[in-house]
DNA sequence: CTATTTTGTATGAAAAGGAATATATTTTTG
DNA sequence: CAAAAATATATTCCTTTTCATACAAAATAG
């Protein structure tokens, strides 16, 4: 086989690590119980409660007619609950619910622990360098609000 | 708003690069009139003609049922041409039509043009780096049969 | 060899995603 | 302030993907 274009493109590369890394993790979380938007939507949660359905989708990479979709069966499933912005009554803030929260802590302890055999491959300075990379990446190719 | 997790969770930031850079470029498609998945099809047969459905939905980080499917849509659209396999006869091998070819071909040079642009921003010991970083963790880290 | 297992592709029903747009609310403008 | 524009979420309709499985052919084991 050629080979020749694709294993040198960096778009391809980055699709293809992105794919295999997270394809190891999404294993994981099946004896977790949680599916992956699931997953995103918790871990995002995590990181702040309340957040509202926009920013829910830009953060989990999503669509907003998506993410409106996502959380209504998360909402039914009672891993997250639909709350009105007091001063804004466009917005909907989410909050991770208590049975959220206990299937998501196992994951993120999961996901942390996965990270560390990832990266047990490199030195610390390699990883932080790996991950510097990527974050420059992202910071120069736009805050785009989801075209893709 | 916290972020302390998602932002420096190396899953995260590979998806989120793989998805900023990638979208940028799928909005260049549109003016090839490709879509994102047949782009992927006929830039991967544009490295090996004739690969089979199997190979191609690794390829292109998809399921095979999936990659069937696509190439339904495509053989039908005239871009690819499905031909069983001499000396294996479960095999179906795929072949870019000179239609396909033609359309792909521009689409082709704007990849690379719109990588340059990306990489602009790092001297090319820099990007190289990336590259073999990223191939590394591919290689690293299995050539699953997309269990995701 | 024949039976069993494995491999490669296809299919069908159900779930998820996407584009466009509706609806409700807030912001801005003149 | 009223009208117009912008913002946030929901909904509708349609396409695509997924899961499970069927089917066919090849490889392997007795």
């Amino acid at each position: 086989m050629a080979e020749r274009f694709v294993n040198d493109y960096l778009l391809y590369l980055l699709a293809r690590a992105s794919s295999e890394v997270s394809a190891q993790f999404h294993q994981r979380l099946k004896t977790h119980g949680l599916q992956v938007a699931e997953w995103r939507v918790l871990a995002s949660l995590s990181d702040g409660d309340g957040m509202t359905i926009g920013e829910l989708a830009a953060r989990a990479l999503q669509r907003q007619p998506t993410m409106t979709k996502i959380i209504t069966r998360m909402a039914d499933a009672g891993l997250v609950e639909r709350r009105p912005d007091a001063s804004d009554r466009r917005k909907v803030r989410i909050f991770i619910t208590g049975d959220g929260r206990r299937r998501v802590d196992d994951a993120l302890a999961d996901a942390k622990a996965h990270e560390q055999e990832v990266l047990a491959d490199y030195s610390p300075t390699e990883a932080a360098q790996m991950k510097s990379m990527l974050r420059a990446l992202v910071d120069r190719n736009g805050a785009s609000p989801r075209e893709d």
